[in-house]
DNA sequence: TGCGGCTATTG
DNA sequence: CACAATAGCCGCAG
């Protein structure tokens, strides 16, 4: 029997390669499909309804992109609850739970013993137990027991999204919510293309860049210790005393007091000021260099994340941390400038590389509605208005209106903080509202309904009263939750980008390769190249409107065509 | 073995 | 060296 589903219609799937997969519709309609069937089945469905697609999570997500299924809409269970809730902890029995305003310290576990004797949820019991919370057993892998469970796991997907959907709408003052919820789990969905999909990385221009640092590949681990020793002696014959180990702050710092430098730390910033003091602070740099090269980027790191296909691979979180920025493993976002000129399109392709421009002061003038700072996002550069206004330097401007978002209070930005106090009140007055509830341990929320939850981080151990110890914390929860509402805000606006790009890109057989907090890579086939450069500058302005409509700030991306992604900038 | 401290890299 | 992140090595407690 083939049910039919109306176009946009919400369907929830529950799909497991080795069980097959159910569709709920909302509407009721009802199908489910054995292995064989079920990956044909589901792109047929996409293409005929194109359906907004609910599941519980990323797992769903990256086993339909590895059945080789690109839904272009989606409903993600597990990324809306953290937008609802906030935090990392999530999960079908966190989510099942909230939807259901059941408390999660009473969601059950399965005994340790248990685990040996799992085959299917217990016969007495369905998956919703008397207390209201799934029964784990389901939750732990009952859920793709045959097709059956496939098929009623699907339809309390659906229970969950209605309730996700009311309480997005019940958000006070925040009618983006449910759009940020949508960019959510469409964001959650090119994470697993992400990681399918991976960094094109031209090897052997990767091995050069690590070979001017650490020479080339050690043949064994005892010829990597060896390298690593001479390393070490370029270093330590500046000034040979016994037994130090450059590894070792501690070491580090009694090597530089023999050559008469005293220093808090061995932090590099701190150590160039000193190069003229002693030959053995440039060697101690350059060893720092290699080090890191050999210990972090090097032929390992090749190895273990580079696949045989030449692309780097790592996990991918479309929310995590304190304010929901997307997140990635492998060093694919703290990737050293001197190896991007490894990271190369393929044959017959391009990259399209487009990043937001001052990203987060344009988004402070949106949540916060400051006209005179809207009225700088104009300018290309907001800088030089808001320098002008205050009657100070354009570098002076922009590090009070950093400090002021990321709550300075010492330093140059200090003083011209107290101008932009005058000149924007409403924005500077948004960020100290945000610090003072954060201060007091009161939950934040973003622009699209992000939840910041600070009452968690409230717990202060073993203090008498509000000491020295309780304010400088409380003062840490100000700049965190004052910082929070701007990035994480920015990181709302910067997936409502990417998942634009992504629908319309993915027409022009281009894909999002990477994504860096507010710059993008896609890979693009040459010929399409002037096109996928449109979407991406055309999908900014489709953003601004989607994460914001109405408001007047104006936001800019700067976009490159190159080959090699160090060519662009 | 786990965890905090230090360090380096990125936006 | 403000805000965020990942990741490596070291010393120390258990």
């Amino acid at each position: 029997m083939t049910a039919t589903f109306a176009p946009g219609e919400c369907v929830a799937v529950a799909f497991h390669p080795g069980t097959g997969a159910a569709v709920v519709g909302e509407h009721g309609g009802t199908a489910a499909w054995p292995p064989g069937r079920a990956d044909d089945e589901i792109a047929r469905l996409e293409r005929s309804a194109g359906p907004r697609w609910i599941w519980w999570g990323p797992d769903t997500a990256r086993a339909l992109v590895a059945a080789g299924v690109r839904p272009a809409r989606c409903w993600d269970l597990d990324a809306v609850h953290r937008l609802l809730h906030g935090g990392w902890r999530s999960g079908p029995a966190r989510v099942w739970a909230a939807a259901n305003e059941l408390d999660a310290a009473g969601i059950p576990t399965i005994a340790p013993v248990d685990l040996f004797h799992l085959e299917s949820p217990d016969a007495g019991e369905g998956v919703v137990r008397a207390d209201g919370h799934l029964d784990p057993g389901w939750v732990e892998g009952g859920w793709h027991a045959d097709l059956e469970c496939l098929s009623e796991w699907a339809e309390l997907a659906l229970q969950v999204q209605r309730a996700q959907d009311a309480a997005l709408a019940e958000l006070d003052r925040r009618p983006a919510a449910p759009a940020t919820a949508r960019a959510e789990s469409a964001a959650s969905l090119l994470c697993a293309e992400l990681e399918h999909d991976g960094l094109p990385i031209e090897v052997p221009t990767a091995e050069a860049i690590i070979a001017t640092y650490i020479g080339p590949r050690p043949t064994d681990a005892t010829d990597e210790a060896r390298l690593a020793a001479v390393r070490d002696e370029l270093v330590l014959r500046h000034l040979p005393i016994g037994d130090i180990d450059l590894r070792n702050p501690a070491n580090v710092k009694s090597l530089l007091r023999r050559a008469g430098i005293e220093v808090p730390d061995t932090r590099a910033w701190r150590l160039e000021q000193l190069r003229d003091r002693h030959p053995i602070i440039e060697a101690l740099l350059a060893w720092r260099k290699a080090e890191r090269i050999a210990t972090t980027f090097g032929y390992r790191w090749l190895d273990e994340h580079v696949g045989p296909d030449g692309r780097l691979r790592g996990r991918w979180s479309s929310s995590d941390g304190a304010a929901g920025r997307m997140t990635a493993t492998a060093g694919l976002h703290n990737l050293p400038a001197e190896l991007r000129p490894a990271v190369v399109a393929e044959s017959g392709r391009v990259f399209v590389r487009a990043d937001l421009g001052q990203i987060e002061p344009r988004i402070l003038a949106a949540v916060s509605g400051d006209e005179s700072l809207i009225a700088a996002t104009l300018d290309d550069d907001m800088y030089a208005p808001v320098a002008a206004r205050l009657g100070v330097t354009r570098d002076i401007a922009k590090v009070a209106v950093l400090g002021a978002m990321y709550g300075q209070t010492t330093g140059q930005g200090a003083v011209a903080l107290r101008g932009l106090e005058s000149a924007y009140p409403t924005a500077m007055g948004y960020l100290d509202d945000a610090a003072r509830r954060a201060e007091g341990g009161n939950d934040l929320r973003t622009r699209g309904g992000r939840r910041v939850p600070m009452s968690a981080s409230t717990d202060s151990g073993n203090d008498d009263g509000p000491g020295r110890e309780e304010r400088s914390r409380a003062a840490a929860r100000g700049r965190y939750g004052r910082n929070a509402m701007i990035q994480g805000a920015a990181a709302e606006f910067f997936k409502t980008w990417a998942v634009i790009v992504r629908a319309r890109a993915a027409t022009h057989g281009a894909q999002i390769v990477l994504c860096l907090h507010d710059e993008l890579l896609v890979h693009a086939p040459g010929d399409a190249a002037d096109a996928v450069r449109d979407i991406v500058d055309d999908g900014v302005q489709e953003a601004r409107y989607r994460w914001s409509p109405g408001a007047g700030v104006r936001f800019v991306a700067d976009t490159s065509v190159v080959s090699r992604w160090s060519d662009a900038k």
